[in-house]
DNA sequence: GCCGCCCTCTAAAGCGCTTTAGGTACGGTT
DNA sequence: AACCGTACCTAAAGCGCTTTAGAGGGCGGC
């Protein structure tokens, strides 16, 4: 057997990260010899591809992402930009879960995860994807937060990489979105409300500009309709604006449906303001099942909603459009209403 | 003037993105102009670099970070690897602050955060550091949860890039660290309640395996030696274990100090529990003033710490490091005592 | 009017991989 | 004995940049 020899001295002094040469030297093959082996290619004999990669483990050598990224153009790694400001993320259920179920299937698929955390203003937004995509940093883009209308979806086709939305946008795009079961759990908090006696349904949203928001009116309205019920006012607000919050209990409503647990929290701090009691006078559902429901007191009635699996999905819908496949399908588990003690029936 | 010519025939028809060499082509010069002088570098006259920027501008083309990164040896971009368990990031106020400081400083330096978000398992958070580093996918780590004995610490000098730690290592190490003022903010909060007339005065925290946790357990044992008084119960436990919490109250202590705000909503839970009344009966403080001390009833005093800065400075640290200078000098900002409804006099 | 210098710019190598196009040796066919 | 396949392996190009060495031209000084 011939053995591969460089004239290159072998300096293994240097403290560097070794390179494929060192290894191919170290095995007595050539460079070529390494990558096939390393990357389990057929052309190589069982004991020079055992020999190869004993070199490789005994120099600690791993292949340089960036090397690789060159020659096989891409990264192995997807861009996630949140244009949310950080004091309104910070109670937010869906953010850590959503990301943790990204990472899931990322780190499967041995892919990073780039995060771009911004303070909003759109135009930012959308000029961080566009950076990060002309700059060649991430295979594919994962959007969130989706508004309506949302500026950044029309510029998104120029950004020339794969993107994939989580959420559902309000505009036809032609960017493939992966959306959540999380809309059909404010029916459940609505049937469990009815089902208690309760006429006069208010809502309670975050900020209107978001499509989640949105979906959970349109299903707070449709699950009151379908009740034969009349719909309760609708309020939007930001966490602990209370004023704003109170005027909800100047109506007949004796039950609020929150988007958020948070919000539901507010709402029981200013029914307490008034001298109202929760679950007695007023009967209060949050949203996300949040921590923050069980601390609650009263312990909120709440919906838990899978965020993780949908992060997974989205994550797995950019992969397969990056390897140019069609997106799996995915079927998200049913949100699931969680019962404590911050409902009941109305006086 | 002579124009530089390739022979290669411009077939700009392609819709993958232009090269520095489409770029030279456009501008009539060589590669080489086009990187000096996007690389604001001396030694392009004037016009020609003009008309080079233009060139870059019409085809809208950014330099590939991924053939940067290879030439210049360096990623820009730093990581992050997180080992908690997600249901526990909900409710952390730190995180989300301290994402966002990082961020900030990465941002303006044009460095990307990798971010790895990994279930808890310290052997599973150190390869994940040293898959990262072996692939020469960043440039540098941020550590940061510091644990007591931290078993990651020593392996990290084999990972053979910067790394910086947020949070103050037990163990000696020769890896720079930085730390922020959170300690001493239990202080305020001692001072505050002992100023009100307790005596008894107990702590509540969460896992006391974390070094964070530790710190802020000696700083109220401190403060109480200081005021010249004995030192409380203590207890550690997790968000919402209102059991344990529970056996704090079974004490004389007239009032608790949490390390979060979600264990201050604990203890208070378990208190009304007990039918004892906040602040009548038992003061409670909250720790990092996140949005749920506003949103408790009572609203909590808590104490309110820059963890913007704080990842800021850490990120700076690493850049530092990165770059082979001496760390920037940070002088945190001092914690803030927020005075709310959940602390009064003793009765 | 020639030399030398500076200014501007190009040629070409090289970063660490992957991949295509062979090349060699060995065994089995005709 | 010439031939063909197959199995392993190498040479070399190329990914898109940066950087070093050096080429060419204009200009001032003598």
């Amino acid at each position: 057997m011939r053995r591969y020899v460089t004239l290159r001295t072998a300096v293994e002094t240097s403290r560097s990260r070794p390179t494929i040469a060192d290894v191919a030297r170290r095995a007595g093959v050539s460079p070529a010899a390494v990558s096939f082996a390393v990357n389990d290619r057929p052309g190589v004999a069982p004991e020079t591809r055992a020999r190869i990669l004993a070199a490789a483990q005994e120099l600690g050598w791993r292949p340089s992402a960036t090397a690789r990224a060159l020659t096989e153009a891409r990264t192995r790694s997807v861009g996630l930009v949140l244009a949310r400001d950080p004091a309104h993320l910070e109670l937010d259920a869906f953010f850590v879960r959503f990301l943790s179920g990204i990472e899931r299937t990322l780190a499967a698929a041995d892919y990073a995860l780039l995060l771009k955390l911004l303070p909003p203003g759109i135009e930012v937004g959308a000029a961080a994807y566009e950076r990060l995509a002309a700059a060649g940093r991430v295979d594919g883009l994962l959007l969130t937060d989706v508004e309506r209308p949302d500026p950044r979806l029309p510029r998104l086709e120029r950004v020339g990489l794969p993107v994939v939305i989580a959420g559902r946008p309000e505009q036809p795009v032609r960017v493939p979105w992966v959306e959540t079961e999380h809309a059909p759990g404010i029916a459940g908090a609505v049937e469990h409300l009815v089902s208690l006696g309760h006429r006069d349904i208010a809502f309670l949203g975050g900020a209107p500009a978001y499509e989640f928001v949105q979906a959970r009116l349109a299903a707070w309205r449709d699950a009151l309709a379908a009740a034969g019920l009349r719909a309760g006012p609708v309020v939007h607000a930001a966490d602990g604006e209370s004023a704003r919050v109170g005027t909800l209990l100047d109506g007949p409503a004796s039950a609020v449906v929150c988007s958020s647990d948070a919000l539901a929290m507010t709402v029981v701090a200013a029914a307490r303001e008034r001298g109202l009691q929760v679950p007695g006078d007023l009967s209060v559902t949050g949203f996300d099942d949040s921590p923050l429901a069980l601390l609650a007191s009263p312990a909120l009635t709440s919906v838990r909603v899978d965020y993780a699996e949908f992060g997974a999905a989205a994550a797995a819908a950019l992969l397969a459009a990056i390897a140019g496949e069609p997106p799996p399908a995915f079927t998200p588990s049913p949100p699931r209403l969680v019962r404590r003690a911050s409902t009941a029936q109305p006086a």
